[in-house]
DNA sequence: CCTATTATGTCAACAAAGCTGACATATATT
DNA sequence: AATATATGTCAGCTTTGTTGACATAATAGG
């Protein structure tokens, strides 16, 4: 618009990244909205559900590897597991080599949640899936995955294809 | 893991639609961490950046059109935008055919800024397609478009469009 | 065995960014 | 002239992140 046109190979560029990171924001801004509104009728938030998420994902993590995975400080994870705990969603157990650590588990309760939880975004995901097909889908996970970091990358792979 | 295996498709379809749910997740965890760091120096937070970034995208918007396209309140934008105003990044003008909006258009202050902040998550884009390669990124946008509201996909096309 | 490190928890204070509700002003519209 | 709309503002609240300081239990290294 205001910018004119440079080299069309430039300008063609800056479209494509303009609508790689439009799309991203617009995607997760909706991605999130069914979940918060479950979420809205308890008395737990986001982080909560990316909790139960991880937990449910990893059974047995530690604290500290929950910590890594969300990139929150040990205070914020407190609050939220704290309350998630107390209410009954998630187990502690004393890690059995190192008695220190505290394995989380998902209680019944916590796992029926979560599923409750999940199953919109499935819904959704599985919906855009079916749209726009199976090398759509490829190509979606390989750019995402080449967003995240580069140090982070072998630990998302080792995640998402457990 | 904790799941027997059911009928292998059900099974692998599972699998995919985890792994398009993390990736999401973790793709957008880092691609808000560059700008971020530049906004932990500023007074500014995320709010602001996506405040910039539209106006930016869509000078002359009103505040109507921001609230929509951002899906918050005129309150919590207000506190943003007013912010943006004051420190001279964003300029107001009353509308021609109807003087009660307020035209907003980045300054060159803000023109500036919001560049910087651009340039890093353009980075990141930029050598993700790169890795990822044509086909894998029209499969990317693809799917994100089609995980938008879908009443919302022909506003946000527009938006990408452009 | 003693010491240092580690894993976790906790208290307190603060900030960012969302929300609701109520009310104000200027301009358009009918 | 009355009503509706676009915007702004005040006040208070919530969620979720942050720092900093300190506590406890268990492990690890000498």
């Amino acid at each position: 618009m205001q910018r004119k046109l440079p080299q069309s190979n430039l300008y063609l560029r800056e479209e494509e990244l303009r609508r790689g990171i439009e799309l991203l924001y617009f995607a997760y801004r909706d991605f999130t909205r069914d979940p918060d509104e479950i979420l809205a009728t308890s008395n737990f938030g986001r982080a909560h559900h990316r909790v139960l998420y991880f937990v449910g994902r990893n059974p047995g993590t530690t604290v500290s590897g929950l910590l890594h995975q969300l990139r929150i400080t040990k205070q914020s994870l407190s609050r939220v597991l704290g309350q998630l705990v107390e209410d009954g969603y998630i187990d502690q157990r004393p890690g059995t080599e190192d008695r220190r650590q505290r394995l989380l588990i998902l209680t019944d309760k916590g796992e029926e949640f979560e599923k409750s939880l999940f199953e919109t975004q499935r819904n959704r995901v599985a919906e855009a899936y079916k749209k726009a097909g199976p090398e759509a889908v490829a190509g979606f996970w390989e750019v995402l995955l080449n967003i995240v970091d580069e140090q982070e990358r072998s630990a998302v792979l080792q995640q998402i294809e457990k």
